[in-house]
DNA sequence: AAAAATATGTAGCAATCACTACATTTATTT
DNA sequence: AAATAAATGTAGTGATTGCTACATATTTTT
């Protein structure tokens, strides 16, 4: 008999290795292509811990979720910026949103698969609810200091510009497969990519610019 | 027996029938979730008539894909704009856009699910290649007319306009779910929607112009 | 070290899945 | 009207699904 860490760890310990791999083939096969079996076998479990910890499939998914949730709002939160370069931070949040959603694919996967199923686990969990998304006031900070500095204008709305920036970071990734079909080239070439983080600095500087 | 139409008409009707019950049913239950049975049955069919017309399950996606795909497209070519009217001609594709996501949501549902499956059908399809966004070279026009007029800059992309423009107007639907527990808010009232669209604009616009 | 609590393993259930063999009915062609 | 082709219906297949009853092992508490 192999040597085995204490209960108190194992816990953690198996817990975890089962919340990754569920994350993990979620994102791959979707909610109902992820079979219990698929997500036992990859975290080297068998299918009754699942129930064990997390009680059903969807308890599980929906601490998946939680969890994807509280990874990108403790992302944003180490977001710390000069805010008196407000020109500079807003080119840097939009540089933190474009390599978050490219490095953390599966975050963008489980939101839409959330949306598919029209927001039914995350309406259970009281937990993602206190998620604030420090972001918003992040860009908030910036705008003011620019718009003391006299270069935005006054009216601008931090929520949209922050929608603004997730928006145009988020459709080039969650949709590149269907959009390269659509314009009959490849957009996930680095080169495509920074080309579009460029034109979503332009596009946000001059949507918040007094003169562009 | 009840009377039924002559065979040729019938096909049609099933094998339409049976299109329709199936972006219904995908739409709702994403690709797994729909089963061959839910969708029969949506159709008022049998399973067997889904292997007759479509040889498998898969074989029905994609012709529900491209037939979204298609859909699409001939509503894009119906855009027929003032051209020397170029302001208010990016507003009305704005409108023409915002409004086809809010009035075909299973379109985005569709697309998210291809995606979902890295484009795994989409690929299998080489009708959907052939359409080639007739919207781009709409908002191509309207930006020469600009430049010709001295009113927009020079150096825009009409594809990246035009992306600007399906990013910010599908986000705010494909992600309505998440986004109001995300920001606390109720995004789909008619407020809310007639409020991002107008942002929207500005900020299309604001891309363009050569002074704001 | 006994008792209690926590963690893991095994085997299988009823329901659902995509799909098919086979027969029959209806329409078209000859 | 006979022959052919197209369309529909029935009843099932084996495989996979989420989940559970039940037993055992390990750790913590007493």
């Amino acid at each position: 008999m192999p040597a085995k860490p204490p209960a108190s760890r194992a816990r953690d310990s198996t817990r975890n290795k089962i919340l990754k791999a569920a994350t993990r083939i979620f994102a791959r096969y979707g909610y109902d292509g992820g079979s219990v079996e698929k997500i036992s076998k990859s975290a080297k479990s068998v299918d009754r811990m699942i129930y064990y910890y997390f009680g059903s499939k969807e308890g599980l998914f929906i601490e998946v979720l939680e969890n994807a949730y509280r990874r990108m709002n403790d992302a944003e939160l180490k977001l710390k910026l000069n805010n008196s370069q407000p020109v500079e931070g807003l080119n840097e949040v939009i540089g933190f949103v474009v390599s978050y959603y490219r490095k953390n694919p599966e975050f963008i996967t489980l939101l839409n698969l959330e949306n598919l199923q029209r927001g039914k686990h995350i309406a259970k969990s009281q937990r993602a609810r206190e998620y604030s998304s420090p972001a918003i006031a992040t860009v908030g900070e910036l705008l003011q200091n620019g718009i003391a500095q006299g270069l935005f204008r006054a009216d601008v709305s931090p929520r949209n510009v922050y929608m603004l920036i997730m928006a145009t970071a988020y459709f080039f990734m969650s949709n590149r497969y269907t959009l390269s079909v659509f314009l009959g080239e490849n957009l996930q070439t680095a080169e495509a990519i920074a080309a579009w983080q460029s034109f979503i600095s332009t596009t946000v500087l001059r949507s918040v610019v007094l003169n562009p």
